[in-house]
DNA sequence: CGCACTCTTGAGGGAGCTCAACATTTGTGG
DNA sequence: CCACAAATGTTGAGCTCCCTCAAGAGTGCG
C-alpha cells in the first residue's frame, strides 16, 4: 500500500513514478537539476561529501517529502534507504498557476524539515541529539511508539556528527534509562516519550 | 551605502521597506506569516528556543538573504544585529508570475543557506566548525579576507553547537596557529585562507 | 563453515563543559 | 570628565563526555 503524507502535498497526477531498490543512487551533487522528486512509498537519504571525505547527512527524506532542490545542480547526493517509489517533477520554472504553488510548498515544507535538522544538531550531547532524533523520526513515520530505522548505525552518526560507537552507546544507555527498548538494530520502542522530550528539550 | 547581494534577487520595486535598529525584534515565533522580509542592509539572527531555555541560532541573514518563511506562521524568531534595512513582501500564494518566481528562488536560496548550516554543524571539533563559519561568514559579507563578526560570541557559540568559553578559546588556538588575527572582537583577518578551508573539510 | 559486514562493548586519552576568576569594553549617573 | 556598574570577552583548573583504538558478538550470504 501506498502511504502519503499530506504535508507537502502530491504532485499532478501527470507526474511520472519511477522506482528505485534499497541503496540505488537517485542523483548525484553536482548534476543537473533537471527534476525534483516527491516520495511516495519508501525512505531516502541525501548527503554531502567534504574534501576530507567525511560524509554529512542532510537529512532523511519520507513519503510527502521533496528533494533534489537544487537551482541549477543538486546540491547534494540522494539514495533510496529502502525499495522507494518516487514522483518526479520538472523543475522548469517559467510555469504559473497550480504547479508552481505545489513547489512553492514542497519547498516550504523542505525548509521546515532543514530547521529541524539545525534544532537537532544544536544539540550540545549525544543523548540530547539522539532523544530529538528518534523524537522526529517517530513523528515523521507517524506508527506512534514504534520507531523503524531504516538507516544504519553509520548514518545516524553522520547525520548527528558524532560516532557509531556513541550512537550504539547511547542507545544502551537510553534503555538501560528505561526510556528506549530496541527491538533489533533496526527497530525501537519508545517506552517514555515524556521524557525523551524531556531530554531532547522539547515543548510539545 | 546599500549594498545588495544578487544572489536571492531582489523584490519588486513596490514593495514597502521597513527600517529595524540594532536589538529590535522584527518577528517571533507562532506569529502569523503575514510577509517574508528580504534584506536589503544589515545583519539578521534568527533563533527557536527550546522548553529547557537554550537557544538555538538557526542562521545569519545578510544583504540578499530572505527571512521569515513559515508556511502559516513563523518558524523562528527574528533580530536585527545591526541597523537594518528590509523589504517587507506580502506572502499571499495565490499570485502568479513574477512574484510567484521571486519567491520561489528566494526560497532555494534559504533552502540552500540551511544545507550550508547543516554542514557546518556536522562537523565533530570546535576548531573545524569555526573555520567552515568564518569562511561561509566571508563569503556572504564579501569584504575578502576581511570578516566582520556582527554578532556576539554567545550568538556564534548558539549558532555552532558549543560554549562561549570554547568559541573564545578557540579564537585564540586560530590565532595562535597563524590562521586568523582579530582586530578586536567584531573583526578578524583570515591570514591563511587555504589553511581554514584545509581545517573545514571544504573544496573550494 | 568461512567470510564480510554491522553492531556492541571496553579501555585510555583528549576535547570541550563547568566552575571560577579576571580583563576589557560599554553604558550610566554624578 | 570621572567613577562606578553592567555587560562582554578571555583564560585557567578540574572533570566529564566522546573519540580513538581494539576486540568481540550477531547476522547474512556464498
Amino acid at each position: 500500500m501506498i502511504k502519503v503524507s499530506t504535508q507537502g502535498g502530491n504532485p499532478p497526477r501527470s507526474a511520472p513514478m519511477l522506482r528505485f531498490r534499497k541503496g540505488d543512487p537517485i542523483y548525484f551533487e553536482g548534476d543537473d537539476a533537471s527534476a525534483w522528486y516527491a516520495v511516495a512509498e519508501g525512505v531516502v537519504r541525501s548527503c554531502r561529501f567534504q574534501s576530507d571525505g567525511q560524509r554529512q547527512i542532510i537529512g532523511f527524506h519520507y513519503p510527502g517529502d521533496v528533494l533534489g532542490i537544487g537551482y541549477e545542480t543538486y546540491m547534494d547526493t540522494a539514495e533510496a534507504l529502502t525499495d522507494t517509489s518516487l514522483w518526479c517533477v520538472p523543475s522548469q520554472t517559467d510555469e504559473t498557476g497550480r504547479a508552481a504553488g505545489h513547489r512553492e510548498k514542497a519547498l516550504r515544507v523542505a525548509l521546515k524539515g532543514t530547521h529541524e535538522a539545525i534544532a537537532i544538531l544544536g544539540r550540545r550531547s549525544a543523548p540530547e541529539r539522539m532523544a530529538a532524533f528518534l523524537l522526529a523520526t517517530a513523528e515523521r513515520m507517524g506508527t506512534g511508539d514504534r520507531v523503524e530505522l531504516p538507516m544504519c548505525r553509520t548514518d545516524i552518526a553522520d547525520f548527528l556528527g558524532v560516532t557509531i560507537h556513541t550512537i550504539s552507546r547511547t542507545f544502551s544507555q537510553l534503555c538501560d534509562e528505561g526510556l528506549i527498548a530496541l527491538d533489533g538494530p533496526q527497530r525501537c520502542r519508545m517506552i517514555d516519550p515524556a521524557g525523551l522530550q524531556a531530554l531532547a528539550g522539547e515543548y510539545r
